[in-house]
DNA sequence: CAGGACTAGTTGACGCGTCAACCACCTCCT
DNA sequence: AGGAGGTGGTTGACGCGTCAACTAGTCCTG
């Protein structure tokens, strides 16, 4: 052990430091901008969208898997969410732990009202900053990044 | 107003899928292992390196425009360090209300530690992943969509 | 059917980021 | 000198994410 330090070249820094950058400016825009439009925050957002999307019930875990977070976060997130009227629980009945999160009403509106704001804000500040070509691009490369995250257990 | 809304193409929706979710991982990933790994977080880590950099005494606003934050935010974060012996705040003789922040002997300790650890993680999660023409890609699409949202001004 | 292992979900503590309100001090203008 | 307005920095409330510990119900195996 205490093997040299292997540094980054000054491209990789660079390259580094880029992403870094725009990727916090980015999504820092696009949380608070997404927020003041339409009172919902980014995790409001995905939860509702995919909930819906999968006909607005669904267990707590399924739930969880598809946006792929941990199940904590998930009953946070939820927790806050019931308290502001976008989901419910209701207790399952083949299951005495489990529970349905249920898309309400005014979930349904709130997800409908914000998704063309959400969409809008998504071109403003990331696609239309591109090339059909460079977007392509992008997508590989984050695809590949993924890949080989993937591939690491830990 | 009430304009169609103008849905994502496929491939635009598939690029946009495909950066969030490689930078959600990545940086998720990166943030828990540098924590467990130096017991410092990301945002530790980052005001310690600038700080030092600079010669380790500081404004504690410049130091947030160094680094990009917000004051309030780096108020809060230079108030939890010292409370961990990170930094230490010193008063400003020329200005009354003025903050001077300092690294710690431990602060410079610790930074000098996580370093090493910090690029190793960079380097296998993302460096490791990636050509390096496609590393010099990314990092000029990065550029480009900073430059793009530097236009707009909200 | 008893017990242990596993799973569903919750909870609490803590660090982090934002927003808005707020002092305290400084500057500048008259 | 005095007051307006700007700047440096703090604070508190709230939403968010992680971790670790926990409850309670289910399943499996002897």
């Amino acid at each position: 052990m205490d093997a040299p330090p292997r540094w980054l070249t000054p491209e990789q820094q660079a390259a580094w430091d880029s992403f870094i950058r725009m990727q916090e400016k980015l999504i820092g825009r696009l949380s608070r901008q997404v927020q003041a439009d339409s009172r919902m925050s980014p995790a409001d957002y995905i939860v509702l969208a995919k909930l819906t999307e999968a006909g607005g019930r669904m267990r707590l875990t399924d739930l969880a898997k598809l946006v792929e977070w941990e199940k904590s976060r998930m009953s946070h997130q939820v927790g806050r969410m019931a308290k502001r009227g976008l989901v419910a629980k209701e207790d399952c009945p083949d299951d005495g732990r489990g529970a349905f999160i249920v898309a309400t009403p005014a979930g349904r509106e709130a997800i409908e009202e914000a998704a063309p704001v959400h969409v809008e804000h998504v071109r403003r500040l990331f696609v239309d900053a591109l090339t059909p070509e460079e977007l392509d691009t992008l997508a590989r490369i984050s695809d590949r990044v993924l890949a080989h995250m993937e591939k690491q257990h830990y």
